[in-house]
DNA sequence: GTTGAGACTGGAACCGGTTCCGCACTGCGG
DNA sequence: CCGCAGTGCGGAACCGGTTCCAGTCTCAAC
C-alpha cells in the first residue's frame, strides 16, 4: 500500500536516498540506512515490481516452458526450479506448450515477449527454428533442460549413454533377447530424448554384436499406463517373449512390470526390466534403473540463469550430468532353458 | 523492443490515440484504429506489462499457491488453471508452500504483495489465520480449490459426501469389516480434506449401525508408495484383515491394491478397494472410485476469478461440484466364509 | 589556508504505458 | 442561426520506483 515516497517522508529523507538505502547501494550512511529500513518496516513497504522493472528492465521473474506438469520428471524439475527461484527472490511463470502450434506461437511471440521475464528455462521442449529465433531475440538467458537448444545453454544427462548403460547391464548379465520399449524411430517434435535413448540401446546392442531388427523396439506412451499396455502387447506371446526389457523411462518400466505380473510372468526370474530415472516408485517396485535427479537439474538450471544475469552476459554452457546405475531386484541373469 | 511512442509516430497519431486504438477503447475512428494496428504489427509492438500495470494496477497475472506439483490431483488442477489463464491472456505465477513457516511467510508477506498478481488461487492449502488475513489484505479475488477459506470463494467436492458415497457402496455390497486408509484424526495443517474424508467414512459407518473403533482407520501418506506401505501393514495379519478398504485417494487405493497382490490377496475376491479421484491409472487397475475432475476445477476457478475481476468486486461464492461413483472391478460382495 | 577527493544527499529526469481534460469539429434540435 | 451533445484527437499529468547529476560537507594532503 505505502509507496517509497511515504517511506522517504517518514524517514525524513528524499526518495533517492530511500531507494538507495533499501536496495543496499553504496553512499548511504549506516544511520540513514537504518532509519529508512525502520520506516519501511513500520509502514509495511514492499516495492512495486512494476515500477522497478519499468526503469531497470529487470523483472525478477523467470519463465518456465514445459509440455507436462504432472509427469514425474517434469514435476520434479519444476519443483527444483521453483525452490531455487524463491530462494533467489524470483518468481516463476509457468507456460505449458504441447503440439498445438497456435498456442506455441502465442507463448513464444506474445507471453514471453511482454517484458515480463528475465530469463527462460525450457524443460524437454524441442523447439522449432522460429521458436529458437524468438527466444534468441529476447536477448535474455535461456537454459534448456533435458534437450539441448542449438546455441543456448543446456543441462541434461547424456541420454544415449544412459540407455547404453542400462542395456549393457542386461548384456553383462547374459541376456540375448532384449527389447527396447520407448520412443519410436522417427524423431517426435517434443522429444529427441526418446530418439536418443533408442539410439543408446542400439549402440550397446551393436557393440555386443547384435543386430536388432525393428521388432526389438516397441513404441509406447511415456506413462505407467502406456508401459502397461505395451507390456501386455509385447509379452503376450510366449514364443516371441524377450528375456529382458530396456524401458526408456521408469514409468514405462513400472507399467511393463505390472503387465508382466498380470500375465503371470515373474520378474526377474522370467523377465528382467531396467528403466531410466530413479522414479519415486522405483524403490517400491525394486526397479533397477539409471539414476538422474531432475530436482537437482532444476536447481542447477536456475544457478546457470542467475550466473548469467549477474554477469550481464549471455553465455552458453553445455552441462552434462553424471549417471549411476542403481541395481535393484528387477534384473538378474536369464533363466537357463 | 519498439515502444508505443514509436508506433504512434509511425501511424501519425499521438500516444494517447495509439493507446486507445490498441486497447479497443471508444472514441477512435475505424480508419485510425486500423492504421495504428497496422503500424503496431509492422513494428512488432508488444505493450510492456510493467508500464501498463504501473498505471492501471492490473498485471494480468494470477498467483497459484499449492503444496505439490507432481501429485496427480495438483498437477491436473494446475494444468487446468494454466490452460484457462492462457486463454484469457493471463499468465500464472507458481508458489509452492508446504510446512516450512519461513517460506510460507515469505510467500504470503512478500511475493504475493509486490503488486504482481491480480488474484490468487490456492490449491488444497489450509491457511493459518494470519495467512488468511494477508490474503484478504491484498484486496484481490481469492479462490480456494479443495479447501474452503473462511470468507473467500471456494470450489470443491463435498469431501465428506464423497467418502460417504464410497463407504456406502461397500456397505451396500454387504461388507461388514471395512477399513479406512487415509488421514488421521488430528487435523493436519495442510489438509482438512483428509479429516473430512475420514469423517464421511465414519458417518456412513455410523448410519449403518457400525461403531468403528480407532483400529478401523489407518493413517498413511497420500501416495502410491504410502498406500503400499500401509497396505502391507494392515493386510499382513489374516486374522484382522478387513474385507474392504476405503482409501482416501486413488493413489492410496492403488498402493493398497499392489500391497494386496504382493500378499497374494485377490482383489476383489478377498478384498474390495474403493478410492476417490478417478485418477488416470484407475482404469488400468480396475479401481472403483468416486470421480472428480480436477482439471475442470482449475478451469472453473479461473472462471470465478475472471468474473470477479471483470465485475471489479470481490465476491464470495462457494461452489460444490457433483460426485459420481464409478464402479469398476475392484469391488464386489464379500466372499462368504 | 587552500585544494581536491570522496562520502552523503536531494532534485529531477526517466522508464512506457494509461487516462484526464480540453479543444476542434460535426450534426441535430429548437 | 445558435446552442449543445457527442465524437475524434492531442497535450500533459501520472503511476512508483531508479539513477544521473550536481551540490554540500568532511577530512587529509600539500
Amino acid at each position: 500500500m505505502s509507496s517509497l515516497a511515504e517511506v522517504a517522508r517518514h524517514a525524513g529523507v528524499s526518495k533517492a536516498t530511500a531507494s538507495r538505502a533499501l536496495s543496499g547501494a553504496a553512499h548511504v550512511s549506516d544511520a540513514t540506512r537504518a532509519r529508512v529500513a525502520a520506516s519501511a518496516a513500520e509502514l509495511g513497504f514492499v516495492a512495486s515490481t512494476s515500477a522497478a522493472s519499468l526503469v531497470t528492465g529487470r523483472t525478477r521473474n523467470v519463465g518456465v516452458v514445459t509440455p507436462f506438469i504432472s509427469r514425474w520428471f517434469f514435476g520434479e524439475v519444476i519443483e527444483g526450479i521453483e525452490e531455487a527461484l524463491i530462494d533467489a527472490g524470483y518468481d516463476l511463470s509457468l507456460f505449458r506448450v504441447q503440439e498445438d502450434p497456435d498456442l506455441r506461437q502465442r507463448v513464444f511471440d506474445y507471453f514471453l515477449v511482454r517484458k515480463r521475464v528475465d530469463a527462460v528455462i525450457t524443460v524437454c521442449v524441442a523447439l522449432s527454428p522460429e521458436e529458437i529465433r524468438a527466444l534468441a531475440a529476447l536477448g535474455k538467458p535461456v537454459v534448456g533442460i533435458g534437450g539441448g537448444i542449438a546455441g543456448m545453454s543446456s543441462l541434461r544427462i547424456d541420454d544415449v549413454a544412459a540407455s547404453r548403460l542400462a542395456t549393457e547391464h542386461l548384456l553383462s548379465l547374459g541376456h540375448q533377447r532384449i527389447l527396447h520399449v520407448g520412443g519410436d524411430q522417427e524423431e517426435r517434435m517434443d522429444f529427441h530424448v526418446h530418439a536418443q535413448r533408442l539410439a543408446g540401446f542400439r549402440q550397446a546392442m551393436a557393440t555386443a554384436g547384435h543386430r536388432p531388427g525393428d521388432d526389438f523396439a516397441a513404441a509406447t506412451e511415456f506413462t505407467i499406463a502406456g508401459g502397461f499396455a505395451t507390456g501386455l502387447r509385447v509379452l503376450g506371446n510366449p514364443a516371441t517373449r524377450p528375456s529382458a526389457i530396456v524401458a526408456a523411462s521408469d514409468e514405462v518400466a513400472i507399467g511393463v512390470i505390472l503387465a508382466a505380473r498380470q500375465l503371470g510372468i515373474q520378474v526377474p526370474r522370467d523377465l528382467s526390466v531396467v528403466g531410466i530415472d530413479d522414479h519415486d516408485l522405483a524403490e517400491m517396485f525394486g526397479l533397477t534403473t539409471v539414476r538422474q535427479v531432475p530436482r537437482a537439474q532444476g536447481r542447477d538450471a536456475v544457478g546457470m540463469i542467475m550466473a548469467s544475469i549477474d554477469a550481464r552476459e549471455i553465455t552458453s554452457h553445455d552441462l552434462q550430468l553424471p549417471l549411476t546405475l542403481r541395481v535393484r531386484s528387477s534384473t538378474s541373469a536369464p533363466q537357463p532353458d
